[in-house]
DNA sequence: TTTT
DNA sequence: TTTT
């Protein structure tokens, strides 16, 4: 019992976010995403790119799909899953994918039009949740 | 716009969560949490042990005054927050926090009797949103 | 260019580490990682473990063959990278890995006889480069 | 013993960074790192800014003093670290600051110039050390 | 004091 | 398949 699953990522989308409503009206996103490192060996600039598989549940994937595309740099923070299935041959197989937990774009305006974006999974947490009302009084918890 | 805050903590609790219950029946809890790190210098070991503020909000103090005693050893995420208040002379003094956002008792089960506890802000996560019913089919997002 | 890839695990050994020489000499170690969460599904406690195979490098590989064993609590900190290979019946697969780049044993004392162990990879960073020898000065960077 | 002390943040440099050199030739860099998140609060957008002291040493200090400026996108990464020192009219003080062990810069190319920077603590890892010359065989540790 |  |  007892454990922590925690990714943390900064990323390209390779793709615009591919969107799916299973049986019950559950809507699930996905889409890949590239994290490089760059690293020299002897002198040369060697740029390493992994690709990740990103999905999102619910609240966030109707806000992915709305706010994410192909190109954008975002933050995202999810668990790892690791999943069978059958592929056509019905030869199974696993795949590791991120289940993220929210994510932040990040970079310029400009870069995401109007509208900035920050998803946070299931019910929105009510932020106001961390504004502390004694903030500026001598009466502290420490 | 778009910023990341994120603290990540495994540690001791120093002292047993201090309840308060505020105006408008918010409670906040509050303890010292000392993560150590050992290093060798000159042959000797040295250890090094850090104290963090750690504050909490709400339904997580509520479950953090049930399940997090003294020596309890716990992993916990949260965010940064300076806060500035006057002290008993009226000096003005800061403080840095770390807001949990949830957090997660480890160690061994005899550590903490028949209850695991973790904490999740507000109102708890469905877990299930993360159980996907397609995952023993073929059909899947990637 | 400029991205980020971690992950952050705590959880248990599901095996002792199994060790191997490369040519070259080179150390590789690794091992499966059992991270499990609990919720409440209709009122009932439902365990839900993931297993992550850690793959560890040279001297943080002989670290860990020293000190980990199935069973042991650990905080662990890498990369995720996924890599193709070939089965016996040479078809084309894929795996997902958390390369690990530190790690540290949790848990009591007495879960580890005497030596408690953190491990960081290639050349051990001295750790007094963090002492600031002008802590109890005035002379402040800020 | 055994704990996790990290802090993992994403914002802007609110100055450049200020070098200093301590007797012995260590260097010591520091800057102002602004986090900012947005809310909504009775249907207005709330900002809410952190403010972050950042510290780096020696090689990492000298890669910081480089390549970060004002107003930079980073993602920095490190530990809490609280101490204590006499203000000019001797009154002890506490400041909370964050000594960074690695940095990214994030953002466009344009952003930066010419050079993308990551800086690493003390002796560079050498990042070939995650090669794995067994990559595109059978003969896998799994 | 940053950024959007 | 992204980005620099």
């Amino acid at each position: 019992m007892s454990g922590i699953n925690k990714v943390i990522l900064v990323g390209h989308l390779g793709k615009d976010p591919e969107v799916r409503h299973l049986d019950g009206g559950v809507t699930v996103a996905s889409f890949p995403l590239a994290t490089s490192e760059t690293y020299n060996k002897d002198g040369k600039r060697i740029e390493q790119t992994e690709w990740h598989n990103i999905v999102l549940w619910r609240g966030l994937a109707e806000v992915a799909s709305k706010y994410l595309q192909k190109g954008k740099l975002v933050y995202i923070e999810g668990k790892l899953r690791t999943r069978s299935f059958e592929d056509k041959e019905r030869v199974k197989k696993y795949v590791t994918e991120v289940v993220a937990e929210n994510f932040t774009i990040l970079g310029r305006k400009s870069d995401f039009e109007q509208t900035p974006a920050t998803g946070e999974n299931s019910t929105p947490k009510s932020e106001t949740d961390y504004i502390d009302p004694t903030d500026a009084s001598g009466d502290l918890p420490f």
